[in-house]
DNA sequence: ATAAATGCAAAACTTTTGCACCCGA
DNA sequence: TCGGGTGCAAAAGTTTTGCATTTAT
């Protein structure tokens, strides 16, 4: 596993916490990072999982996602790409597609501002979930 | 002013959180609107806000925003368009460019999900920050 | 009249922080 | 060694909720 630089000490907690990150596509919350890294070192505190957290998104490493009002999600793939996420089973999914540099040339000339990136969520149902319902309209109707 | 249907009862506070967050463009959090309504009803409590605003979202008058970790903001301009966010004061704008319905085709033709709606959003540094920002460097070199 | 909505306050929940101790370099 | 990092627990901040009271219809 590649480690970042800039931490001046690499902690069993704090290697265990970017390797999580790195082995799921799923968006993870902080809890559910703490569940995970539980696993291994029981007795880590939520404490530490925030200031990593916290540590890793202001060197670059991670990047943090904010969904609904309570809580924050945080995905180790840092390279820019869309999201997509599922309003009834709240899933959120990686979406291949290109990213739009343009959109950011012409949001700079409308407004006059610097633009230094852009974040593109779409929303909807995901396919489980389309079947789901599906089903269960058939059965309802 | 517009009144929603699906409410049972109009009051006074319900219609004047909806007047607030119509009169601004500015995106605000559930705590300012607290403030700009206990102007005209001192003693409204800040559970009522919260109902309100959740009551309005899930309606569809208004629509939550969700920007850094620790609170909500909200917007009553429902229709859609896209947003920047300026790193350095923490304003949001709205940004005057036409809306790409054909991200939603192309995200859904890429996942096989079925795409409600997306949300866009611009960060960087606003006009007035970049005057200031420059300004400090020409008296710092 | 009556049930939806409010005000109040406590609770729930996420995130931050102070401090003594520990341990990675 | 030694100061950065951790564990623990308390605190801070936002949002929700239970309940008695008020109020729009």
């Amino acid at each position: 596993m590649r480690e970042p630089r800039g931490f001046q000490r690499m902690t069993r907690q704090r290697r265990l916490i970017l390797e999580v990150l790195r082995n799921t596509t799923s968006h993870p919350t902080a809890d559910w990072v703490y569940e995970q890294v539980r696993r291994y070192i029981p007795n880590i505190s939520l404490g530490t999982v925030y200031r990593n957290l916290k540590l890793l998104t202001e060197m670059g490493e991670i990047q943090e996602l904010n969904y609904g009002s309570t809580h924050s999600r945080f995905d180790a793939n840092i390279q820019p790409h869309y999201h997509f996420t599922c309003k009834v089973c709240g899933r959120c999914f990686d979406v291949d597609m290109e990213v739009r540099a343009q959109l950011e040339r012409e949001a700079a000339a409308r407004t006059g501002f610097k633009v230094d990136y852009h974040r593109l969520e779409f929303y909807g149902t995901c396919e489980e979930c389309l079947r789901k319902t599906g089903r269960e309209e058939d059965a309802a109707g």
